[in-house]
RNA sequence: CGGAGUGUAGCUCAGCUUGGUAGAGCACUGCUUUCGGGAAGCAGGGGCCGGAGGUUCGAAUCCUCUCACUCCGACCA
């Protein structure tokens, strides 16, 4: 390709409402424009790229024995309805409709239509196991869509549904797409881990997402520095630790004005303690009772995923409103606190470890100090419903937790027998007695995953594509092409025998002067740059210029191509 | 959903307080010089100042309504 032929519209200045590099770089590179908000078009540049994400997910699935097909991307509300999500979805779901005022939503995943398509056509035993996938856009209308298409409303997805006469073949298959999982994001080119992750309501018995690394993800992994214990932070449990370990009560406990201070930081700052001193109340509500306290110490945090699943607690978890609390007790949220407290109280094991702590005195500008368990209050339920924090011991009791970022971009389930029993999918087995058949869904995100590979590869000059996902992997750089005749004949010919040898090739034949080219090459992120200009061209030597390494060396134009077939590593 | 903010050229923004008929830089077009790391000069093209209504002789500017977008919050105890 020719830079004179294509869509290179690059831009020196970064947008006003891009936040994170991926963002940037994208829209600067001339990747991508927004058409409204989480929408977006994907212009030539950024095409390719997809497109090689797409084909290397391609490849993989196809490898492991996966059929493509393609469903539709509006759905009737029929089949949700029948699986009950046309109410439980929430509004992610785009419901529209049409001429007839015929209700469906645009297709967010593809549970309802393959399972309604596959109790037609998978009739015995002998067609199972069976694993089906598409690529194909996706509309989730999400509450904050940002970072461009990090999190967009309009996206490209993978997903894939295997379907299984018991739990043994979906266990089976699911090793399988965890290997196939590995093996894609090993071609890629990136940086990955696989994660222990929740569940979520959909069930089943193992979940795990595959997270990019880096340290613009949204998403925060926990992992043992001993063993290969990894996890979403929502799924890692923190260890019940010695409860006998308490120390003894040494001071009495008393009622302090703390004119004006809510948070924990305030209050700790202002009493002069630790806020890990301190206890921290928080109401939410329960399934049967309006409301429920959870303790955690000052400095720690709610696991919210943990804390839902605790019998009484409302599933999804929901904290009260202010204005519940203050019906309810008559102080304001900065002031609650477990003495005296007339609630169900469930207690982190770590809050109960301290001893002489700090808490709210559930009346507005008081806490107590010294407040002692057994003395002061007496002991709750307790669990743990805290997130793990850097230092805690791994839940495999090997090593220490480190916490990391990551991004999101692949997940998979054992779906079990959710939508298959409720969309009565069933074959027969070789009793010829029915069964319900169990299945497994298993989704990449592929348009994230151009971002995602931008922010673990970029520099201040812009993207650093790997190899496999770059546009071009190779550009001519020609210096002063227009003004000399040697520097365009060298140019031209490079580019044929490049092109015809199976590169792909971005000649940079604008009638622009060096730095530019330079800096829109590297820009745009092509591994490997080919330098030509005269003072090369008098030595019969070429400048090679790896973008990742910023490393130079001059090759000899004598059997260049050769050279370049080894350094490139020929595709 | 709550809070804050912003809408002026393709992009980044100024002008608005104090109303007088549209600006800068980058980008784009042409010419000249320059030319191995985002050149310089000259000359151009491009805007119903988000939309509607109002006040006024006159509105980008003041008022009302509306739409869109962005950020923050929903861990607050």
């Amino acid at each position: 390709m020719r830079t004179s032929q294509f869509l290179l519209t690059t831009w020196r200045e970064t947008p006003a409402d891009a936040e994170i590099a991926s963002h940037k770089l994208m829209l600067r590179a001339c990747m991508l424009r927004k058409s409204a908000t989480g929408i977006y078009t994907w212009l030539p540049l950024g095409l390719r790229v997809l497109q090689k994400v797409e084909n290397i997910v391609r490849q993989e699935m196809n490898k492991s024995g996966a059929l493509e097909l393609l469903m539709p991307a509006v759905q009737p509300s029929e089949l949700w309805q029948e699986s009950g999500r046309w109410e439980n979805y929430g509004p992610l779901l785009l419901k529209i409709y049409d001429r007839h005022k015929h209700e469906f939503c645009f297709g967010p995943t593809h549970e309802e239509v393959i399972t309604a398509l596959m109790r037609n056509e998978l009739k015995s035993y002998k067609q199972l196991p069976i694993i089906f996938y598409q690529i194909q856009t996706k509309f989730r209308d999400e509450i904050r869509p940002r970072f461009g298409v990090m999190r967009a409303r309009e996206f490209l997805m993978k997903d894939a549904y295997s379907f299984h006469l018991d739990e043994d073949s979906l266990k089976e298959t699911y090793e399988l797409m965890y290997k196939t999982y590995s093996n894609i994001f090993t071609a890629l080119g990136l940086k990955f881990c696989a994660v222990l992750a929740d569940t979520g309501n959909i069930g089943g018995n193992a979940s795990h997402e595959f997270h990019v690394l880096a340290d613009s993800g949204e998403d925060q992994i926990a992992f043992s520095d001993q063993s290969d214990y990894a996890a979403n932070v929502e799924m890692a449990e923190a260890l019940k630790p010695d409860l006998n370990s308490r120390t003894k009560a040494t001071k009495n406990m008393e009622k302090v004005a703390t004119p004006n201070q809510h948070s924990i930081e305030e209050v700790a700052t202002f009493l002069k303690i630790n806020p890990n001193q301190t206890i921290k109340t928080l109401l939410v509500k329960g399934s049967e009772k309006p409301l429920i306290a959870l303790l955690l110490r000052g400095d720690h945090e709610l696991n919210e995923i943990k804390a839902a699943k605790f019998p009484g607690i409302a599933n999804p978890l929901q904290f009260a409103d202010e204005e519940n609390i203050k019906k309810a007790l008559n102080c304001s949220i900065g002031s609650l606190g477990p003495v005296g407290l007339d609630l169900p109280i469930i207690a982190d094991y770590d809050a109960l470890l301290l001893s002489d702590f700090a808490c709210g005195a559930n009346q507005d500008g008081e806490h107590l100090i010294n407040v002692n368990w057994e003395r002061d209050l007496p002991i709750p339920k307790s669990a743990s419903l805290r997130k793990v924090v850097a230092g805690d011991k791994s839940p495999d009791g090997k090593g220490t937790l480190n916490i990391a970022r990551g991004i999101e971009v692949g997940h998979i389930f054992q779906l079990g027998d959710k939508y298959s029993a409720a969309m009565k999918a069933s074959v027969l087995d070789s009793n010829g007695k029915s069964v319900t058949m169990k299945m497994g869904c298993y989704g990449i995100g592929v348009s994230r995953i151009v971002a995602a590979a931008i922010e673990q590869n970029h520099d201040e000059h812009g993207i650093i594509w790997p190899d496999k996902i770059a546009p071009f992997q190779v550009a001519i750089l020609p210096m002063n092409l227009h003004k000399s005749y040697r520097v365009r004949e060298a140019a031209e010919k490079l580019y044929q025998e490049l092109t015809n040898s199976g590169f792909e090739v971005l000649l940079d034949d604008r009638k622009e002067r060096a730095g530019v080219i330079f800096a829109d090459m590297e820009l745009i992120g092509i591994p490997h740059l080919l330098i030509i200009g005269e003072s090369g061209l008098d030595n019969n030597q070429i400048e090679y210029k790896n973008r990742k390494t910023g490393v130079k060396e001059n090759l000899p134009l004598e059997n260049i191509l050769t050279t370049l077939q080894k350094k490139l590593c020929q595709p």
